[in-house]
RNA sequence: UCCCCAGUAGCUCAGUUGGUCAGAGCAUCCGACUGUUAAUCGGAGGGUCGUAGGUUCAAGUCCUACCUGGGGAGCCA
């Protein structure tokens, strides 16, 4: 007997098969009953006909709940009334695995704490199961953008010295090395990796200790950080604009089925081409300024004032060069006007901000110490950082792009949670 | 860390100026139904109103504290 998966239904019309998955609705009327099974590739109808049954199966039918795990045989057959255009005329019930009748999760709408406590079942949902598909592409067009463009993937480490951002880090008991931390930011480990192989990427999980309660924050996330020799703030640029291009084009392309589930208005998708507009960061704090903004010259820009900035266009915008003091102590010295730094956010449009943060990275070793002095960080920290300096200093650039903010962003959803399948935030760590 | 909001049945919620305010829909269970699409129709069971105090003749409702979440800010991706 063969055992094709929903998706494949269409091709096995007329023959008898088994399909095996869960039972997501139970109808009956009477004489005449269905079973919607759902197998991870879609859902099929199985239809049961008491007069044309074995009574056992009529029997075992009455038995199906919410969940259960059934493998159902029956033949194949076009049917317009039936989702997905296919059912099966069933002639064999197993119960694999039955469900008790409390299943907690029910076609209808649920508050999101309750969802969240029961994320595992939660998965099972149409809907989730669309947002993990595009996930997975997403995953599957950042591999292979890099790898056509030549790029070595290095996985840089999780558990770290004091090293990277300023923000808030998780730590722990690291033998006698003393205390270890969580990485922030695979960046400094990708530029060792760039001095040596040229063009890299790294993609990994990152996580942040920041008491963030956004829709955009979570503590753990998965972020693409590439870094390019001999790339300037302006190639850097060129690069996010064809990858963010490239990432939008493959979902267009190939999960337009899951954009559907997710009710995703693809003509904003659409416009998503290079080149995308840049604004240097005074110019915007005078458009701002204009728009009746209170931001003033040197002030980080807030979420508003993105929004603000970013109303006007119908793709992601580069905000570039930032005052020194808004931003990292590895960014460079914008030669043209030193109170900024050679560096670009990425905003995406429809409010969903920042998803990218890139720069060029300071290459001059002088500068760089006296940087790390200026933000009172632990000089030791940085040794081996600074020998990338010393040894064959080189022009490089590169930048960060977070995952689950690209994810929502493309499926047209209010807050990252659902875009990764088990979600860490500031009061969530189970399930 | 700060600001705002919420917590009533398994779930989603209603509950008016404090006075039959313990309610609905869905889910569950029982029954009916030969083409259902979150099926429909009839019936039944289901509650320490987040916790602890307080005000009052009377508190789901007002006050205080705490707990648990949610939304936002800051920070960032």
């Amino acid at each position: 007997m063969s055992t094709p998966r929903i998706a494949e239904l269409q091709s096995h019309a007329g023959q008898t098969v088994t399909v095996r998955g869960w039972v997501t609705h139970v109808r009956s009327s009477g004489k005449i009953a269905f079973a919607v099974i759902r197998d991870g590739t879609g859902v099929a109808q199985a239809v049961f006909v008491k007069s044309q049954l074995d009574p056992a199966v009529w029997e075992a039918f009455g038995r199906l709940t919410l969940e259960t795990s059934v493998a159902v045989t029956g033949q194949v057959r076009a049917e317009p009334r039936a989702p997905g255009g296919f059912e099966l005329g069933v002639t064999a019930l197993e119960i694999v695995g039955p469900s008790p009748s409390d299943y907690p999760i029910q076609p209808k709408e649920h508050g999101i704490d309750f969802l969240l406590d029961h994320r595992h079942l939660w998965l099972r949902s149409p809907r989730q199961r669309a947002i993990a598909a595009v996930r997975h592409e997403l995953e599957q067009a950042v591999q292979d953008f890099f790898y056509e463009r030549g790029f070595l993937r290095v996985d840089t480490p999780i558990l770290t010295a004091a090293i990277g951002e300023r923000s808030g880090l998780f730590s722990t008991e690291y033998f006698e090395e003393g205390t270890a931390y969580l990485a922030q930011t695979g960046q400094l480990y990708g530029e060792a990796a760039a001095a040596a192989y040229g063009k890299i990427y790294t993609f990994g999980p990152t996580f942040r200790a920041e008491k963030s309660k956004t829709r955009r924050h979570l503590t753990e996330f998965w972020m693409i950080e590439p870094e390019v020799a001999w790339n300037d703030s302006n190639d850097n640029m060129r690069l996010q604009e064809d990858f963010v291009s490239f990432l939008v084009a493959r979902v267009l392309e190939r999960r337009r089925a899951e954009l559907q589930e997710l009710e995703r208005d693809v003509a904003r998708l659409e416009t998503v081409k290079p080149p995308f507009p840049r604004i240097n960061y005074t110019d915007a704090v005078a458009v701002l300024q204009k728009k009746g903004s209170a931001v003033k010259w040197g002030d980080d820009l807030g979420a508003d004032d993105e929004a603000l900035l970013v109303e006007d266009y119908d793709r992601p915008v580069f905000v570039m060069n930032y005052p020194k003091e808004a931003k990292a102590f590895y960014m460079k010295e914008n030669p043209d006007d030193p109170r900024t730094v050679l560096c670009d956010d990425c905003l995406a449009p429809e409010g969903y901000g920042e998803i990218i943060g890139g720069s060029q990275r300071e290459d001059d070793y002088d500068k760089l110490v006296q940087r790390i002095r200026d933000e009172g960080l632990p000089m030791d920290a940085y040794g081996w950082y600074l020998e990338l300096r010393k040894y064959g200093t080189f022009t490089h650039a590169g930048f960060g792009l977070g995952l689950e903010r690209t994810v929502a962003w493309i499926c047209g959803l209010q807050h990252i949670r659902e875009v990764i399948a088990f979600p860490r935030m500031m009061y969530r760590l189970k399930p």
